[in-house]
DNA sequence: CGGCCTGGCATTTTT
DNA sequence: TGCCAGGCCG
């Protein structure tokens, strides 16, 4: 186990083993499996270790996250669990799709939230456990007795949903897995077999259930090396468990520890800062950071008076910063705690001029349409598909009807018949209205026929591309687009992204040896990265804008981390949940992107919810040793706090404002 | 079916 | 305050 500190060169670490391994004879390149968290850190390590041993011999090595590992493993073995090997990968909107149905079916009076139901299910499926009566210990405390209650009965009736579907979400690619050799010890065999070697990277954030096969696919030759860092474990709300780190010299007998502590990225103040701020926290491997780096300028601490003050601070002293250094503007990040913040500093840097990217936002596939377009390609390879089906089955509209849907629906269940054949059967039946009918045989006879042109598309001499150029031209895609969009510009920029599918189609099919529209999906769904589909130029010279979460792994010479206040940063629902230490451990990821220089704001007040309220300067500005600080006064509490509550009154802005709006 | 309105609500998001 | 889902109505 390498704990390697922030900046230490955890990854190095991985590539340097990688092409050792290699070139001691260790292993052969194909008997090592390297696990990463996404596919973007699969491609970059796959990158480094071939500029170390030559792409040929890197292509060889597994290089790849736990899901895309499953997913392969499974694709072959589906059959052993009730699956039909052309299963396809709910994302989350389409597992929400399910989720709704199913509680519709439930017919509970409870005002049940499908998020919430949704994330629990997820985080008990992360933890390898079921909800039901026989559990012990629920997997989060708290949770409310509606939720309790009936989560069981949700989680099952989901469950069976999905396999109806012949689907699997994200988390069932790990547990199927697990499942899967638990049932058939002859899969795992040959599975540990085909790895002498395994290494692990960000191991913090592992939940039981990659732990769990960890375990058993290292069991045979117990060469696993883990590199991570419990300080920078930020994602226990998704179901990582940093106990596994802290325990894995009692999971793995013979274990040795190397501590990296000395970092190669940020000035002596910034980690005299992040030293003295995680050692607050109690449960954890004590380390202490080092840096030969200098000592540098100590931390700026800016106190504003709201948040459009505090982006304009931050604008301001961008500018000088720059003035004084030289700096490109892509060599500043804001970071923040939640997505909001980014609006009022968009609005700042936009009025200033400067250009900026804000990062994360809506993941490239969950476009509504990208899902439309990808819909109808899961259909045709999965019939079963139910999200899919109702997506693309009214779409462009063809006048079927929820009544119509429900009927067919419940031949589905009753006669366990795929949608498709169910849709036959009402034709059959004559159970839809005329406007239907022919909507149905409309959408049967597009089914029926592009399925068969994507299953020969070779025989009559196109590509893959050119039957969807001609599936979205049947459908009428960009005239649907045209007709849902509020203004031509809009319809353009979507438009643009089904272009993006199809282009992504085609780049596959080239890159691919058998391509086929199946495998396309497969792809795709475990590579939604943003900037694998051209979306953002990362060329351009922009200031960065994201939250800390997205931040972690990435460097930047000069930081600046906004909202440092109570309630914001740590979040108030982090004080609800005692999860104030993975709080701590998200300033101290933000801390440690800076490399030259970071930069604290604070906002006296903020307007959350639609109220503007004082804010108390968060306590992990407190935690921070007085002699590495300089704050920088633009704005004090009391004449602030005057402006903020002028009256007791609770809402006399809205009044105001009402008034005027009806002035009579 | 789709547009409009209202009411509830509100972190973080690797796959 | 601003967004989304769900209900209602034409």
């Amino acid at each position: 186990m390498v704990l390697a500190g922030a900046g230490s060169g955890k990854t190095r670490v991985i590539t340097q083993r990688i092409a050792h391994l290699i070139a001691q004879h260790l292993a052969e390149p194909e008997a090592i499996l390297a696990v990463t968290f996404t596919n973007k850190a699969a491609q970059e390590m796959r990158e480094r270790v071939a500029t170390l041993i030559g792409s040929s011999a890197a292509n060889k090595v597994h290089i790849s996250t736990f899901h895309s590992y499953c997913l392969h493993v499974l694709r072959k073995h589906a059959g052993h669990l009730g699956y039909r090997s052309n299963f396809s990968i709910c994302a989350e909107s389409d597992a929400r799709i399910l989720l709704r149905r199913v509680v519709d079916d439930l017919a509970s009076q409870e005002n049940l939230s499908l998020a919430e139901l949704q994330s629990q299910i997820s985080l008990y499926k992360s933890a390898n456990e079921t909800p039901g009566s026989d559990n012990t210990k629920p997997v989060v405390r708290d949770l409310e007795i509606k939720y309790q209650e009936s989560l069981p009965d949700v989680y099952q009736l989901y469950q069976s949903a999905l396999k109806a579907a012949n689907a699997i979400d994200f988390d069932d690619l790990l547990l199927l897995t697990l499942r899967l050799w638990q049932e058939k010890p002859y899969i795992l065999e040959a599975c540990r077999m085909q790895f002498k070697y395994i290494l692990v990277d960000e191991y913090q954030d592992t939940n039981k259930v990659q732990f769990a096969l960890l375990q058993q696919l290292a069991a045979a030759h117990q060469n696993l090396c883990v590199v991570g860092d419990d300080d920078q474990s930020i994602y226990a709300w998704r179901g990582a468990d940093s106990q596994i780190i802290l325990e894995f010299e009692k999971h793995f007998q013979g274990t040795s520890v190397i501590t990296l502590d000395q970092n190669y990225r940020s000035t002596t103040n910034i980690l005299n800062a992040a030293n003295a701020v995680i050692s607050h926290n109690s449960v954890r491997k004590k380390k202490q950071l080092w840096s030969s780096l200098g000592r540098g300028r100590e931390i700026d601490w800016f106190v504003t008076g709201d948040e459009e003050e505090e982006a304009k601070h931050a604008v301001a002293w961008l500018q000088f910063i720059q003035e004084r250094t030289g700096a490109r503007y892509r060599d500043f990040a804001l970071l923040y705690r939640s997505n909001q913040q980014s609006r009022p500093l968009e609005l700042a840097f936009r009025q200033a001029g400067i250009p900026y990217v804000v990062y994360g936002g809506q993941d490239f596939f969950e476009r509504a349409e990208v899902k439309d377009i990808i819909a109808y390609f899961k259909v045709l390879v999965n019939p079963r598909d139910e999200a899919a089906f109702l997506r693309a089955v009214n779409m462009p509209r063809r006048g079927i009807g929820d009544g119509t849907l429900h009927q067919v629906h419940d031949i589905c269940r009753e006669e366990g018949l795929s949608l498709g054949k169910a849709l036959w059967e009402m034709l059959k039946r004559d159970l839809a209205p005329v406007q239907a009918a022919q909507g149905i045989r409309d959408f049967l006879g597009l089914v029926q026929q592009f399925r068969k042109r994507f299953k020969e598309f070779k025989e009559s001499g196109q590509t893959l591309r050119t039957v969807a150029e001609d599936l979205v031209l049947a459908i009428d895609y960009h005239s649907e687009l045209q007709r849902v969009c509020k203004t031509p510009g809009q319809a353009h920029k979507r438009w643009l992204n089904v272009e993006a599918v199809l282009k992504a189609l085609g780049d596959y099919e080239e890159r691919s040896e058998t391509p086929s529209l199946a495998n396309f999906l497969d792809e795709s769904y475990l590579n939604s990265d943003q900037d694998r589909f051209g979306r953002k130029e990362r060329r351009q010279d922009g200031v960065s804008l994201m939250t800390i979460h997205s931040a972690k792994g990435l460097e930047f010479p000069f930081v600046f981390v906004m909202g440092l206040e109570e309630g914001q940063l740590p979040h108030e629902k982090s004080l609800r949940d005692h999860t104030i230490e993975e709080e701590r451990r998200l300033f101290y990821v933000a801390l440690t992107r800076g490399m030259r220089h970071v930069t604290l704001f604070e906002a006296l007040s903020r307007t959350r919810f639609g109220k503007e309220r004082m804010t108390d300067t968060s306590r992990f500005i407190k935690e921070i040793p007085q002699d590495l600080l300089k704050q920088q006064i633009k704005a004090v509490r009391e004449m602030v706090a005057d402006k903020v509550a002028p009256a007791k009154s609770e809402k006399p802005r809205a009044r105001r404002k009402k008034s005027a709006v009806h002035p009579g």
